[in-house]
DNA sequence: TAAATTAAGCAACATCTGTTGTTTAGAATA
DNA sequence: TATTCTAAACAACAGATGTTGCTTAATTTA
C-alpha cells in the first residue's frame, strides 16, 4: 500500500487526486476532533467523495490511519536523511530528536490524541524504527544477530520520545536527548 | 474500572454475573476470531445478555478489551508477587520472564491477534508495566528522578517480550531472557 | 482517434452501533 | 417483612458500516 514517490507518479491521475482528498480531509479532521469520533462519513464529506469509493482505497478508517502516519513518518526520515545510513552515536542521537519532534508535532496538531489513536500510531511508527535499526546495524557488517538490539532500541526510542512528548512542561529538546541518548546507546557500542 | 478483590465481592451479585458472563463469552470469541471481527452483538449473543446492558457496563469494545488485559496482566503480576517488590536483578529477571510467558500465552489463546489486538493490548500492559517499575525505582530511596529509566526499562522489556512471543521457533525462554536481561539491566545498576 | 480499461459516482441492502424510555425482577435496607 | 433502590430486559431510534450491482466519465492503449 505504501507508495514511494517514483511509482506515485506513474500511478492513475484519478487515484492520486482521490487519496490525497482523504489524508487532507483527514488531517483536517484530527485536527478537529478525536480519532475515535471521526467516522467514515466524515471523510468522505470533507473530501467531497462518495463513500463507497473510500472503500476501494482503505478497508477502514484504522487502515486510512495506519497509511497516514506511515507515510508522514517515512516522509520525516527521508527528510533528515535517516533512512539511508549507519549506526553512529550521532545518527543515533538525530534519529532520537526526529522520534521526538515527530511525537511532539503529531499531538499538537491532534486535536485530542487518545489512547486508541495513540496505540495504533505508536505500532505503526514502531514498526517503520524497527526496519530501519536493523538497516543500520547490519551495515556494520558484524555476524552478531541484529534482532535483539534492534529491538530494544526501537521500543527504547519510542519511550522516550512518547515520555518526552507528554511532558506536561516539555524540557528544551536538547537536552532531553543528552539524557536519554546514553541509555539506548550503551547497548548499541558493537556495531559502531 | 478496575477492580481489586475485595470491593469486588461487596459488589452487587448481579453485576459481578453480567461483567463475568461478559469476559467469558469475550475470551471464548477471542479463541475463535480476531478481534475486529467480533462485534459487541457477538459479545451479548454467547453471554446471553441483552446488548443494552453491555454499555451500562463499557463503553464500547476496545474499553472490554482494555479491561480485560488489564485484569489477567494484574493478576499475573500478582499471582508471581511482582506487584510488591523492589528492584533487583532477579526481580527483573522474573518480571522479563512473565512478560514474556504472558505474551506467549496471549498469542496462543487468540485466534488471530491483528495489528489492532496488539497494539491496544500493548498500550495497557506498558501502562501497567512503567506504573510497577516506577514503584519499583522509588524503593531504593533515590533522589534521582526514575521516570525516564522506567520508561526506558517498561518500553525494552515490552518489546523484548513481543519479539519472544513472535518468534517462529521460539528459543528456549530460560536462554533468552539471559540474552534479554542485561540490556534491560544495565541501567538500572544504581536503584539496585 | 477509437476502443478498451478502470476509477468514481450513485443507490440500496442488511447489519451493527450507541442511546433512550419503560417495564420487570432481584438485592439492600429500614 | 415491607419498602426502596437499582440492575437487567425489552423495544425502538437515528445514524454509521461495509458491500453490491449498475452507470458515468476519465485514462490508457492500440
Amino acid at each position: 500500500m505504501l507508495i514511494n514517490p517514483s511509482e506515485n507518479e506513474r500511478l492513475d491521475p484519478r487515484v492520486r487526486r482521490t487519496r490525497s482528498l482523504i489524508l487532507t480531509a483527514f488531517e483536517a479532521l484530527l485536527a478537529e476532533k478525536g480519532f475515535e469520533s471521526i467516522s467514515v462519513q466524515d471523510v468522505t464529506e470533507r473530501a467531497q467523495i462518495n463513500r463507497a469509493t473510500f472503500y476501494a482505497h482503505f478497508p477502514d478508517k484504522y487502515a486510512l490511519l495506519d497509511y497516514f502516519i506511515s507515510q508522514a513518518f517515512m516522509r520525516e526520515m527521508e527528510k533528515r536523511t535517516l533512512n539511508a545510513c549507519h549506526y553512529s552515536p550521532e545518527n543515533l542521537r538525530n534519529l532520537i530528536l526526529a522520534v521526538c519532534d515527530f511525537l511532539a508535532r503529531l499531538h499538537s496538531d491532534c486535536a485530542q490524541p487518545h489512547q486508541q489513536f495513540e496505540s495504533l500510531a505508536e505500532g505503526t511508527i514502531k514498526n517503520i524504527l524497527f526496519e530501519l535499526l536493523s538497516h543500520w546495524l547490519k551495515q556494520s557488517g558484524t555476524k552478531i544477530s541484529t534482532e535483539i538490539p534492534a529491538t530494544v532500541a526501537a521500543w527504547a526510542i519510542y519511550g522516550l520520545a512518547s515520555y518526552y512528548s507528554h511532558s506536561k512542561k516539555r524540557p528544551a529538546l536538547e537536552k532531553f536527548v543528552d539524557d536519554a541518548l546514553p541509555l539506548v546507546a550503551v547497548n548499541l557500542g558493537q556495531f559502531a
